[in-house]
RNA sequence: GGCGCUGUGGCGGAGCGGCUACGCGGUGGAUUGCAAAUCCAUAGACCCCGGUUCGAGUCCGGGCGGCGCCUCCA
């Protein structure tokens, strides 16, 4: 029997996983802050725990994936003042927008998207829990949770409240018990959107909403709670204090992925190389899916581990693009066929290509390595040849438990003209070429294709004549 | 300063005590008018120093380097 094992950062240790509850997997992860067009980063963890889940449903599992969208912010409200349109507006626009990118990298096994601002009185009546037990006080501009008589607090990111307190970076707040005390509820200034509480007008503090959502939407106690690695600290440190201090068990197992990075350094908000409109453009979500595809996207991210950081240069896109490529090729037809339940795990197959589908089980089994798991579908692709169709069956079907190979995947290259009257010109253009050709003028055939290659158009001549295709 | 991660061939990126990762790129060949594509073949690596072991990129210790978090971030 197979299991699955995953890398825990709370124990930072790879562990056996087993769901809390009968079948189902029970999974929380951080979704976006809708202010903004989307960037990579925003979809690196949707992918990627989109990965995850279609591997536990190829492991039989059911799974329960919630991704909130947090559609109250500081950050929506400074972009309201900015540019004078409504929150609302915003945050409807942006989490369209995120959606669409979601569908577009084949993102759909996440079950739940909780908004913030649907939440509020869950948000509130939890804050009062913690008020009437004292884990949390009024201060001047809010409320706080008290992080000092928190047994254990840092135990995710490991660090200590004395250690935090001689770094310069905290500020003192006066009205707080203890410097690292974070808000929980925030009083609104005038004009600020709010909502009423037994504090005064405002809204939720950053980390509340998802220890909420997560508690509302999956029980005191879940199977996993993911995110990226910079939400490691505050934001999922103060998650659990919150809710342990609320007296809730909250997530079993804490998984974080790798971050972007472009020339082996991270790209943070405030990196100063995002003050180049041009730099910071090649991260955006729009740019990434019209520049390169969704699909060759989604695999650039696959071939490396989730956990490690990703370098988006272009030359590695590239270099995913190409190999995505062949994979395409090799499974051929078999990519169109419509979607449906796999039995790929348990199918009989010929030896070499059981054993390779059994490397890539083995691979996903442990802690979800897709890089190594692609690796062995590329063995797998050496034997198309050899085997035929049950070997490119096996291949797609191995490839869509990680939701590649979707049928959508492979409209481009030979239809990218639908243009009727393209067609007949190119018809006639590589005509004339091909008796050009046969007439051994092979001058004024390069000289076609070189014009063509120059307008966008390459030709490749092939045994049965020539094709042509937008480069 | 504190905590954590990491160092593999030109590039990206797996891996484990002894067996080719893989991909991109390169090289040679087949094919082609030439390209492209395709097919076949092939080279090239494990930061440094000790130790454990019959045997270590793979374990242990030390060193050096890179990155991340401790502030907005996914």
């Amino acid at each position: 029997m197979s299991q699955i094992s995953i890398h825990n950062t709370l124990t930072r240790t790879k562990e056996p996983f087993t769901p809390s509850q009968d079948n189902t997997v029970r999974m929380y992860v951080c979704g976006p802050t809708v202010y903004d067009d989307s960037h990579i980063g925003h979809l690196m963890g949707p992918v990627l725990f989109d990965t995850i889940a279609r591997w536990f449903h190829c492991r039989g599992y059911d799974v329960r994936f919630a991704n909130n969208i947090t559609d109250i912010d500081d950050k929506i409200i400074n972009r309201s003042i900015e540019t004078g349109e409504d929150w609302h507006s915003i945050t409807k626009r942006f989490t369209q927008k995120y959606f669409d990118y979601l569908n577009l990298l084949h993102v759909n096994t996440i079950t739940d998207f909780p908004r913030c601002s649907d939440y509020m009185s869950s948000i509130i009546g939890y804050i009062s829990d913690l008020v009437a037990d004292n884990k949390a006080y009024e201060a001047a501009d809010g409320v706080y949770y008290n992080v000092r008589d928190h047994k254990n607090y840092g135990k995710l990111s490991g660090r200590k409240i004395e250690d935090m307190l001689s770094g310069a970076r905290i500020e003192r707040d006066e009205s707080l018990q203890h410097p690292a005390d974070f808000c929980l509820w925030k009083l609104a200034k005038a004009g600020e959107p709010s909502w009423e509480s037994p504090w005064g007008a405002g809204r939720p503090g950053w980390h509340i909403e998802c220890t909420v959502m997560a508690t509302e939407l999956l029980g005191s106690h879940f199977d996993i709670h993911g995110g990226g690695d910079d939400l490691k600290f505050p934001h999922h440190e103060n998650e659990i204090a919150q809710a342990e201090g609320h007296g809730d068990c909250y997530a079993s197992c804490w998984m974080h992925n790798g971050l972007i990075q472009y020339e082996g350094v991270k790209i943070s908000k405030s990196d100063p190389r995002n003050k180049d409109p041009e730099f910071a453009k090649q991260f955006k979500a729009a740019y990434l899916l019209e520049e390169w595809s969704a699909p060759v996207i989604r695999f650039f991210l696959l071939q490396g581990h989730y956990r490690r950081p990703f370098d988006f240069a272009p030359k590695n896109i590239a270099a995913a693009q190409t190999a995505l490529g062949k994979l395409h090729k090799v499974i051929g037809d078999a990519i169109a066929d419509d979607l449906s339940q796999t039995d790929v795990l348990s199918r009989d197959l010929p030896e070499d290509l059981a054993k390779l589908r059994d490397a890539f089980a083995t691979a996903m089994d442990d802690d979800f390595n897709a890089g190594a798991a692609i690796g062995h579908l590329f063995a797998m692709a050496k034997l198309v040849k050899q085997h035929g169709e049950i070997a490119s069956v096996c291949l797609r079907d191995l490839g869509r438990c990680l939701g590649l190979f979707q049928p959508s995947d492979v409209v481009s290259a030979e239809t990218s003209a639908n243009d009727e009257t393209l067609n007949a010109v190119m018809n006639l253009v590589l005509s004339l070429r091909q008796d050009a050709r046969a007439n051994r003028d092979f001058a004024t055939a390069d000289r076609i294709r070189d014009d063509l290659t120059a307008a966008g158009i390459t030709v490749k001549d092939g045994p049965d004549g020539a094709v042509w295709e937008y480069i």
